[in-house]
DNA sequence: CGACGTGTAAC
DNA sequence: CCTTTTACACGTCG
């Protein structure tokens, strides 16, 4: 289940005299006015070639007079995505959130196994988001989260499109390689170049051609994926990594104003960490150059739950970071902690339906 | 085998 | 002129 530009329909629905214009979502990175990128633009506003990913800048330049430009305010979509994956909770055997605006559902035991159930009960979840939150979702249907997750973007907006088994093939013949899940521009173009570009294409290639351009397990991976192959469980996931990432005001190798900006962002990752309950042994920095170059440094340590420990070893690790690069300044900067360990007895719901699922 | 850094991908 | 967060695989090193 897939919510249909969810945060710029969340955006209508709250002020609904902006309904049926131009809607972009936009992340300010706060460097220049109009500095930052496209996080979602409703249907009106791709038609202009407005779309996730694009600068703002170059957003405004393409808008037309009613175009309308927000803030994205990520804490009110994620309690409207909280009330809508409560919502669709009860409708399947095991609920698996893949992120805000997206979820997988298992419901092999709920329609005993027959495709009709399985179209009933997403007929019947969409009806609920509609009713409930006034919001439009696409649903794929397959035999595997895979073809599920693909079947979901064959049609959009309001979509629901159902794969059965016996028609993955069908699906999958001609299928433009781009279009499988996990398949991205470097794997493309690299696929390309082996005179690959669809998913049949794909499937029927030489493992030995596939081994040498990718190694062993990417190689079956991409065959598997191709053949409509997968057998991973519908299952919550525990996170394994907290980061908070942000943009300098300008470039600069300054070590206190770069140190500055990663207690700023240490915050809000403190605030997660609480939520979520959790220690970590490693401690991360990561620094994106003038080039936009992504480079990271790391430490493992004792576990820890707090942050300023977190924080003297990203000081270690960005004095550390300057020295070895005593020519790069920064763009932007970030903390990671990783090597998580959850602490016992979790309350909350989400976590409860984790452990319960996972025994 | 764990730690570390990079690349790819998706949202 | 160019955002944010997370996952995962792979190579390398000790």
């Amino acid at each position: 289940m897939d919510l249909d530009s969810f945060y710029a329909a969340v955006e209508e629905k709250r002020n609904p005299s902006i309904a049926g214009k131009p809607i972009v979502i936009c992340v300010f990175s706060g460097r220049s006015a109009d500095s930052g990128a496209v996080a979602t633009a409703n249907y009106k506003a791709r038609e202009l070639g407005i779309k996730a990913g694009v600068p703002i800048v170059a957003a405004k330049r393409l808008a037309n007079e009613e175009t309308v430009f927000l803030k994205n305010d990520i804490e009110y979509y994620r309690d409207v995505s909280e009330r809508i994956m409560d919502l669709i909770e009860d409708e399947c055997d095991a609920l698996e959130q893949a992120s805000v605006d997206e979820a997988y559902m298992d419901v092999t035991k709920k329609s005993s196994g027959i495709w009709e159930n399985a179209e009933a009960i997403a007929i019947a979840i969409k009806n609920k988001i509609k009713e409930q939150e006034g919001l439009t979702c696409s649903i794929g249907i397959g035999p595997n989260k895979l073809v599920a997750k693909m079947a979901s973007k064959a049609k959009k907006p309001d979509g629901l499109t159902v794969i059965r088994q016996e028609e993955v093939e069908k699906f999958l013949e001609n299928l433009d390689i781009r279009k499988i899940h996990g398949i991205g521009s470097k794997t493309a173009e690299s696929l390309n170049s082996l005179g690959i570009k669809t998913a049949n294409q794909l499937a029927a290639s030489d493992p030995l051609k596939l081994e040498e351009q990718f190694g062993k397990n990417k190689a079956r991976l991409l065959q598997e994926k191709a053949r409509g192959h997968d057998e991973s469980p519908v299952e919550q996931k525990e996170t394994q990594q907290i980061s908070r990432i942000g943009t300098l005001k300008e470039d600069t190798r300054g070590q206190e104003i770069i140190f500055e900006k990663i207690k700023e962002l240490a915050q809000g990752m403190k605030r997660k960490i609480e939520k979520k309950k959790v220690y970590f042994r490693t401690v991360g920095i990561i620094a994106i150059d003038t080039g936009l170059e992504t480079q990271t440094r790391s430490e493992t340590m004792a576990e820890t739950d707090d942050i300023n420990i977190a924080l003297l070893c990203a000081r270690h690790l960005l004095e550390k970071f300057l020295e070895e690069n005593p020519k790069k300044r920064l763009r932007r900067v970030g903390i990671r902690i990783s090597n998580l360990l959850y602490k016992k007895e979790q309350t909350s719901l989400g976590d409860f339906a984790q452990r319960y699922f996972t025994r």
